[in-house]
DNA sequence: CGAGGTATTGACGGCTCTCAAGTCTGGTGG
DNA sequence: CCACCAGACTTGAGAGCCGTCAATACCTCG
């Protein structure tokens, strides 16, 4: 999927080299803005690192480890929203409240950015303004990008996003995941009991193999393509 | 749901005539800004306004009718993105071409807005940078909350979408929906069938009344706020 | 080695899709 | 003004996919 290269590529993790369709300096000049803004913030395994309907205070870059986003609908259900992989930005609305909930999803790294201290540079630095509209609307890809997900099949929902996680992270065939059975089947709308069945179909079908269930090796991707949007 | 006012605030709504937010108000003068540089267009039921990857030079504000924003998955399935009301805004996206396409679902008359410019202006102008990034932010929001949708059941799926059109309608109880039942479908993630069937139930359970099929009234909007989020 | 959380597997049921009639509505032309 | 037609909508029957409930296996950490 194009948004996730979109995405890493804009906010240039460190180890990666900057690629980009938007104006090559202009990106790059107000991320360093932004990441001068920045204060590292350790988490542990499932801290909250802010709540549905706070206000929203601080914008977040992942440095190391991963975090979801999730909002809890009234029956009970959660539903996350995205997981944010190093170098990832989240936390950017245009209000003053979150309309989601975050949390770490292991030990995690987070840089922590004032939101005022950006909207304040994005008055005088139209870079920074166009940076932050830049993020928000690589945001919007990328839910756009989810929600055709949630209308397909369960093994086309599994298998779209082990190749979106095989993108983001070493984009080599073996993925380590960093969350469990339960976040995968509520990033995806099923339950872990499908996700469950619906990987080892795909290792039937000899599109993949899982030595552990965090591990996963992508080893027939053009049978996992078939099934891709 | 929030965004919905927000957004016709923001945009002004219909009901004021666009050509009263060129008052000198500070607070608005991004939104003159974009006023100015539009030129009204009409477009005929069912015409495109631009397609899927096309060169993303226009964006829109829906003067009278509607418009539909939607995606063709490679099995021929369309997903409708999000329907557009008078006074809304849409095909603001960062990249320059459009991933998505664009179609009049009635007889509409639209404001077209040369996007080049609006960037230009932004340059030196913030306060059309903040209107650019919160009209982003504000579709942003409304995708999150579209997401939502797509996981629930087929009754509170369409709960949802009638509270939903009726607070950016008329806000009255009697909704005239531009939209057909495919639309409607195509936008929820159902078949039509099941649109039909579940009206016919809402119906039954004395929750709306739908005296011709395009005409939906609310006679108990209680009963289905129990089906929202 | 034991315990608790996590993941897998199985049986069954329900919700929604599919396919297939019918019915209504809006527009057109006589 | 009315009859007619095509498209849109409704309704029904059956099937398939996924959710639920339940039991078992696995893995990590004390």
């Amino acid at each position: 999927m194009l948004m996730q290269n979109a995405q890493t590529i804009s906010l240039s993790h460190p180890a990666k080299p900057l690629r980009q369709w938007t104006a090559p300096d202009s990106g790059r000049s107000g991320l360093s803005a932004f990441e001068a803004l920045g204060v590292p913030v350790s988490y542990t395994r499932n801290e909250e690192i802010f709540g549905d309907g706070e206000p929203a205070e601080y914008v977040y870059q992942v440095v190391s480890g991963a975090a979801r986003t999730y909002k809890v609908l009234n029956d009970g259900r959660r539903q996350i929203g995205a997981f944010y992989l190093p170098g990832e930005v989240f936390g950017l609305g245009v209000g003053d409240a979150h309309h989601y909930s975050a949390e770490a999803i292991g030990k995690s790294s987070l840089l922590v950015v004032k939101r005022s201290a950006l909207i304040a540079l994005a008055e005088t630095d139209h870079k920074v303004a166009h940076l932050l509209w830049t993020l928000t609307a690589q945001e919007l890809q990328r839910v756009q990008e989810h929600m055709l997900l949630l209308i397909r099949s369960a093994q086309e929902r599994v298998a779209c996003f082990l190749l979106e996680m095989a993108e983001r992270m070493a984009e080599a065939d073996v993925i380590d995941l960093p969350m469990s059975r339960q976040d995968i089947a509520d990033y995806l709308g099923l339950t872990i009991e499908t996700i469950s069945r619906t990987l080892t179909q795909l290792e039937t079908a000899a599109a993949i193999s899982v030595p552990t269930c965090r591990r996963i090796v992508l080893t027939n991707r053009k049978a996992l393509k078939r099934l891709h949007a």
